[in-house]
Formats: C-alpha cells, sequence, structure tokens
DNA sequence: GCATAAATCTCAAAATATGATTTTAATGAT
DNA sequence: ATCATTAAAATCATATTTTGAGATTTATGC
C-alpha cells in the first residue's frame, strides 16, 4: 500500500460515531508514528479534507461541502433537469429523485419535493442498495450486455440471499427494457410506491441517470397510474434533450 | 511540498470550466511525469475521490457525495436546528439559513425556505465574503478577542478595499456583539435584507455557527422587524440549548 | 475481430517519507 | 496575565518509496 492511498485511507475513519478523532487514535488504528500521523493530517487540513474541530480533534473539512458544492452546481443532469424535476414533482404531488450510478454505488442526487418529507432521510448522497427499489433497478437494467453480466458476478451471484439467478435477474433487466420503466411497491420502504424511467444520453446510448417518482401507496390510488408512467418517461425524455444541447454548446 | 500534498493538489484543477481532465493534462499543469499522474489518479480513485467519466477523463467522485452526507446526517448544529429553522421560515415566509466559520472560509450549510427560491444560488456549500452579509458579520463579530485581530490582519489589514480600518472594524464588531444580531440591506445581494443572530455554544461560550434569515426588503416591509430579530435570536437559542442536550447524550 | 488509445508494470536511481526525539507553539487553569 | 500541560512542528540519519522512461498489458471504439 502506497503512502498515499494511506493516507487518504484516513478518511475512512470517520463515519456516524466518529465525527471527530484525534491524532494519537489515527496512529494507533493504522499502526503509525505519531509523527507520521501528524503529518497526513497537516496535509489533509492544507487541502481542506479535514479540519480541527477541537484542541487535538480533528473532522472532515469544508472542502468537501465546497467540492459538492460545485459538483451540484455543474453536474449535466441536474443542470438539465431540475426545473422540469420540481415540474413534474408539482404536478404530482410526488417525490422526484434523480439518481446515478457512480463508480457501482447508487446514490440519489437530488430531491424535489412538494413538501420536505423525504429530504432528511433521503437526500442527496444516500447510498441506494443494488437492484432493490425502482431507482436501482432502471439503473442497472439499462446497463449494457457484458457490464450487466459484471453486475451481477460482483452484486449477486455470490449472495445467497439474493433472490435471483441470473436467469431471473437478466429476464426482470429485459422486461425493465422492454417497458421503459419500472414500478415498484416496498421494496425499499414499507408503503411507498415509486416509478423510475432511465435517463438516455442519445449519442451514446447509454444511461446515465434516472428519474423516480415516489409517493405513498396511498396517495397513488388517486392517481392514473399510466399518466405518472407517461410525465415520468417525457421527462426523462426531455431532460436528455436538454443534456445533447448543453452538450452542444460546451463544444 | 511532499507527494502527498502534491497528491491531494489534483483536486484543485476542478472548477467550473473543468469538470472533467484528462491525464497527460493533469501532467502538464503540474510539471509531472504521465506514469505519476496515472499513479495519483489511480489511488484518488480507489478513495473514491475521483472517478473515470468517460474513457481518458477523470471527475470528481462519489466519495465527496457520501462524505458531504455523512457531514450533514451529523452536524450537530443541522441535527439540533433543522426542525427549528423549518418553523423559524414557515412562520415568517422568509428563508433561513445556516453558516459555520469552517477554518477561516464562511460558508452556508443549510437552508429552510417556504419555495425553493434560494436554494439553486444559494445552496449548501456556497462560500461567502468576509464580513459582508449579516451571517458573514455575526460570524465573525462573535470571535474572541485575539480571533478578531487575527482575522482582521490576515483579511482585511492589506486589501485596499476595505472599507474598514481597525478602529472601525473594531466598533463595528462590538456593536453586533452588544445588539446580539446582526441587520444587513443589499449587503450581498441587491434588494434582499437578512437578519442574523450568532449559534452560542454555552459551555465554551464561543460562537460556533450563525443562523440567518433572509427575504426581499419588499416583505421586510410586511413584518415588524423587531419580532423577526426576536425570533430570530429566540430560535438560535434554542438550537444552542438543543446541542447541549445532545451532546450530554453522547457523553 | 482488429487498430488505437489508455492504463499498468518493470527497473534502477534518486528523492523523500519515516520514526525517535527535541523544540516550539497553542491551550486551559489558576 | 502567568504558568503548567498538551498539541503540533522541527530535526536528522536511515531506509523505504516514489519517480520517470520505456515496454507490456488491458480496455475501448470501429
Amino acid at each position: 500500500m502506497s503512502s498515499l492511498s494511506k493516507m487518504l485511507s484516513v478518511l475512512d475513519l470517520f463515519g456516524p460515531k466518529t465525527l471527530k478523532i484525534a491524532p494519537d487514535a489515527i496512529a494507533e488504528r493504522m499502526g503509525l508514528s505519531r509523527a507520521t500521523v501528524y503529518r497526513y493530517v497537516k496535509d489533509l487540513c492544507d487541502a481542506g479534507l479535514l479540519t480541527r474541530v477541537d484542541a487535538g480533534h480533528y473532522g472532515l473539512g469544508p472542502r468537501i461541502i465546497e467540492l459538492d458544492w460545485m459538483m451540484r452546481q455543474y453536474d449535466p443532469i441536474l443542470v438539465a433537469g431540475r426545473e422540469l424535476m420540481h415540474e413534474l414533482s408539482d404536478e404530482t404531488g410526488l417525490a422526484v429523485f434523480a439518481s446515478v450510478f457512480y463508480d457501482g454505488h447508487i446514490i440519489n442526487t437530488y430531491i424535489a419535493e412538494p413538501s420536505d418529507t423525504y429530504r432528511f432521510a433521503f437526500g442527496r448522497g444516500q447510498p441506494l442498495p443494488f437492484f432493490r427499489g425502482a431507482q436501482s433497478k432502471v439503473l442497472i437494467a439499462f446497463q449494457k450486455g457484458r457490464r450487466l453480466q459484471r453486475l451481477f458476478d460482483e452484486h449477486m451471484a455470490n449472495d445467497p440471499d439474493s433472490p435471483y439467478d441470473w436467469a431471473g435477474f437478466s429476464k426482470a433487466a429485459k422486461k425493465i427494457r422492454k417497458d421503459g420503466y419500472c414500478l415498484t411497491h416496498d421494496e425499499l420502504n414499507l408503503g411507498l410506491t415509486g416509478i423510475a424511467a432511465p435517463i438516455i444520453q442519445a449519442d451514446l446510448d447509454e444511461v446515465v441517470g434516472s428519474l423516480s417518482a415516489v409517493g405513498s401507496s396511498q396517495s397513488f390510488k388517486l392517481l392514473r397510474q399510466e399518466t405518472v408512467i407517461d410525465m415520468v418517461v417525457e421527462t426523462t425524455r426531455r431532460i436528455a434533450e436538454n443534456m445533447q444541447n448543453q452538450a452542444a454548446v460546451n463544444e
């Protein structure tokens, strides 16, 4: 392991129960000398990824927030889709989520909702499980052949709890691709229904994200399901269109 | 400069106009060999701070979003204050901002607002200028003596455009401390008025953040200014109270 | 399936990261 | 304000690592 990645792995020490940490604790947990830890911490602080929270304790730093801000400001999907997401949310009264496939992790990147019902619990950055829930399923199902196989191998093949074998998984994915959307009940959260559709970059014919409209199964009873599906699909189409226009501008 | 900080400075290459970058470009801009850049990029990708966006191009990675999520979930001010911020926003119809002093940078960490008017423009992570705008002024004015002096030296002493000399700055800060709040018009944005008060950690008697209520100067005409001030101050008091209770729980 | 570009690997030389200790600076209590 | 205590930086010799040039392997697009 290189020093570089060793230094970066200091970030892994932070978690819900470890919001701040003392250099001595880092030294112990990583098997490094105190001097080295102070050097790592200094470099990470200089970069803003860490910051001194109080005497002898360090926490995650402001640079993370600033970098996230930059990513949000200029994320092509959000730039092209924020307004449309709010429109969709206003029209349907549902919460609208944007999600992406990032590295192999599926995360929400934005929420538009009529009230602030879900923001805390499901905000930007929330990791989503693999192939559970409409957002996740759409993102995975629309991956191209070879990648789909690899994703299955990595995430499901060796998981005894998985309800899918390759044939079942492949078939489920095929159905979603054919339908052009995915509807789920109670998969991520009991009592919630979600309808998701892929955002497909036209020139590459590749899925770059997914949009989903989520609400209580109760509230869905008042809505015409087919209409909501159409609206979600239409919104993703328009987002993809906007993205292409933007890309043209940036040439 | 150590290799460690050199590697981290790769992150500095990203900006509004540079959302993705090719290894060759990094090599050129940093004066490194191609092999070294690939090593840096690999380590940063492994840590999730960078990610391959398309063949031969790298962008900021998902780890940043996840870390920000964690910071948001467990930020003591937000945990203690989110609900109260929304209440204040609902009652006044104003946008309510939480801001902190982080390293020397002042940034917004959360916004509660009746409609999504300001979210895009002034979202979490937005850097605020030094001693301009109610949020910023309150955070700085409530720093203790020695720190206040150092902040002036670093940010204003050598700035010919600054409207303050030490005497004026010190006096302005003193007034804010005495009042317990700060009200500004048109300082950050034309047509907007803001009222900010400090969140003071009782046991340390130290400012840990600021809360501000912001709205068009027009909308303020309908409100009793003194009442809004009282409400903002009262909310910060209750947030500080919540924080202390939480801290007790975490012992 | 091949051609091209991207990313990793190999190796010896040189830079610099490391740990033990000391020195300086910051912090908190009296 | 002064002092005691703890945190952080500086020092220095040694050896581990990083580095760059090129060759090799892997991935990507046609």
